[in-house]
DNA sequence: AATGAATTCAACACCGTGTCTAATATCCAT
DNA sequence: ATGGATATTAGACACGGTGTTGAATTCATT
């Protein structure tokens, strides 16, 4: 037998098409207000698609948003997958670039990710996006410094994680003086510092 | 004449009563779903309240729960402000009891923060946040570390901003493995290593 | 006790929801 | 290219929550 799984025919061109349309429409009205005004009506308005054709694939709004986040996340996982290069001796250029790697993905997919982690943004997505790292950079910590204590790594990764998402998240919103340039480089720097908690 | 502004005359008993009956409903129904989920309707049912009544006093359920954060953040700058005590030259120990206070105002008012920082989440609540610390801190950090510039203060303070709220959460929802003890300590640790970034 | 204000109750039109049917348009495989 | 399968459309429907109103009533304050 083939591929039991994921035979993968490749969705239907009119689906496709109509998915794509109510996505950009979401996207333009995610730009002006947040997710729970958003409403199915002038949704598929705005996407000139019919409003039973909208049922025919998503429950409600939320489910379309956990649709595209979930794109997201796949792609941010074959990121992750193809730099699994294990870094048992990670240099400091490594993480560095690492963590500029991540800055990169990040703005590419800006305009959804700007919304996600914004105000008004899903702190499901942000949960989903840490928990993502959590285990790798946890068992990687335990590597690099072999007294810390589980305990002692993943409160230290939590800590790094949302510092690294808060300056992300200033970068996407545009704020002139964090660039990304800028920001991936502080985080590198503040999280290389960081890391002496371990020698505690 | 006596101070123009905000004579105080005490809110109406019964509007007290009412306001109390429905924030407690709503906390329990925060408990369950979320925001957008939780209908004007069953609100005012658990609560006991005429429907009617909850728009004399609130447009929906946003505008309830923002007034609830607001209270929440008032009572936040009060005992930022009464800690004003200024420290130019701040020991470590100052920091570290800082961060416990900070710790044990979350703890206090554990029910409500444990919903607004937790899944489904204000972000906007979180934002405000870190935005009420951000002028006084980045001040004292320009004390602290004179050679530094404002760019740099920023992005350290919300690096570390949201690191702190990070750990915060985690030990809200309940992890087990983060007591608000260890992780205060935890943070603690953690910013008093990466300081050292200042003198990059 | 009297005044003023808050609460209640019932009713109302309005709007978005979610579902369904039949008709139409489009795709995919042979 | 033609077939059958499938997606989309248009319209209608009942349902439920919304937000507002008016009059009656209860309650707090003085």
């Amino acid at each position: 037998m083939e591929t039991s799984k994921t035979p993968k025919p490749r969705e239907d061109q009119r689906v496709r098409l109509t998915k794509t349309l109510l996505g950009n429409a979401f996207l333009e009205l995610l730009a002006q207000k947040p997710v729970q005004n958003v409403t199915v009506k002038e949704l598929c308005e705005r996407a000139g698609v019919n409003r039973g054709t909208f049922y025919l694939h998503y429950h409600d709004v939320y489910h379309l948003m956990e649709e595209m986040e979930a794109g997201l996340v796949a792609d941010l996982d074959r990121m992750l997958s193809e730099m699994e290069v294990i870094t048992p001796s990670a240099t400091e250029e490594a993480t560095s670039t690492f963590i500029h790697s991540l800055f990169a993905f990040f703005e590419k997919n800006r305009e959804l990710c700007a919304i996600l982690l914004g105000e008004n943004g899903d702190k499901k997505f942000l949960a989903v996006i840490i928990e993502r790292g959590r285990e790798k950079s946890v068992a990687e910590y335990r590597v690099k410094y072999p007294g810390a204590s589980r305990q002692k790594a993943e409160l230290f990764y939590h800590f790094i994680a949302w510092g690294f998402i808060g300056l992300l998240q200033q970068s996407l919103q545009g704020q002139p003086s964090f660039t990304f340039k800028t920001a991936a480089a502080a985080a590198g720097q503040i999280i290389q510092q960081a890391s002496r908690y371990f020698e505690t």
